[in-house]
DNA sequence: CAGAAACATGACAGTTGATTCATGTTTAGG
DNA sequence: CCTAAACATGAATCAACTGTCATGTTTCTG
């Protein structure tokens, strides 16, 4: 039923519980800012204030927590997310609501950002399947909305799978940029620079074209 | 005049010419394939067939190594791109020439590609000054077009910055999509469609609109 | 409250892999 | 063709970490 256990049994005890968090949330911050290299068990222990051998009764290894911590991301950005596109008129509003909640929660979680981030090169498995989830869901809103009519219909089948994951790489590009290597600047701006693109596009508004 | 030398001098001579470059195209495959953390100074140099010791007279450690991809990829990623959008006809032609001339970049060099992002947890800085010097040209890019009225003006100061960055975001991400994890499809649709979110954005026609 | 299960400890065994270095070999240039 | 500089070697050094385990301590359950 269970041959070979993927992670390791919850705990039972509420201190056990604590016990697991505290490392967990060690481990965020270690790995968030030194990376996953520098953070040695060890570092995560000493932070969590446990002693080493504790680790090991939560997690089979240094790749194991990252792993429960890119599923944790997703947890808590998903929701998040949920949250701030909740009373969007449109698909557009949605997209900049979105977008803005996307960049408020990297300059809250910059640690488990990046994080999530480094998982490419820890397990490349668990990385794809956090962005191939969020694309999914990202093209299930797209298309609603395309049948909606708030937004353009495509030009071929790969259409809302190709713009969900371009969007999805607008909003990571700006959380680095302005996220996590600008954390000050305010954002209104950037969003509203962003949403001139992501409605319009590049090119001069309709009466001045001539296609 | 050279207080702390930031780099091991190049080689003197043509043997020792090919010996680095033997180096630097293994530790490009290794470390492309492998990952930084798996890819050891012994298995980089056993893959070019010299010595472990001899990985030490071109470069300081595995790091440098790191270092000196990323700036070769640069390199070499700005000429391709130069040479593919030298006929662009407007900002949009040359977007679309642009990104699949990236893609094709990346189907055909993957190693290196991945060597570079995961140099943002080895050497952050180097990483940074990667993609801001790009963000620099492509702004310088962006203006002119914007000047030329190819594309819209911008809605504030930070447009143009904010556009490179997404459009970086874009390539990136559907480089990580279709160029790497999904290496045999057409990349033409991909393009026409990503070219549409481009050029028009998410909204329906102009005709459409009310605004 | 007693026994069992869960949890915690920290020293340590064992591995790994980066970097050094003393010793050769090859090349360039006079 | 001879010598200094350049290059190459790979065994040895050395530091760092991971994961284990024997030994407690705490919590739960009946």
């Amino acid at each position: 039923m269970n041959p070979r256990k993927r992670t390791l049994p919850l705990p039972k005890t509420g201190r056990g519980e604590l016990t697991r968090r505290k490392i967990l949330d060690a481990a965020k911050r270690e790995i968030g800012r030194r990376g996953f290299a520098e953070a040695s068990v060890s570092t995560i222990t000493a932070e969590a204030g446990v002693a080493q051998g504790t680790f090991y009764i939560y997690f089979r290894s240094k790749e194991d927590v990252m792993r429960e911590l890119v599923l944790h991301m997703g947890r808590m950005l998903r929701h998040h997310l949920t949250e701030a596109t909740a009373a969007a008129a449109d698909r557009i509003d949605a997209e900049r609501l979105g977008l803005r909640a996307f960049l408020d929660f990297v300059r809250r979680n910059p640690d488990l950002y990046k994080v999530v981030e480094e998982s490419q090169f820890v397990d490349e498995k668990v990385y794809r399947q956090y962005y191939t989830e969020f694309a999914k869901s990202y093209r299930i809103a797209l298309s609603a909305a395309e049948k909606r009519g708030e937004i353009a219909a495509g030009r071929n089948g790969s259409t809302t799978e190709v713009r969900a994951w371009m969007l999805m790489g607008i909003a990571v590009f700006l959380g680095q940029r302005y996220g996590l290597w600008d954390p000050k600047t305010p954002l209104e701006p950037i969003v509203d620079a962003a949403m001139g693109l992501i409605a319009d596009g590049l090119l001069p508004a309709a009466p001045a074209r001539n296609r």
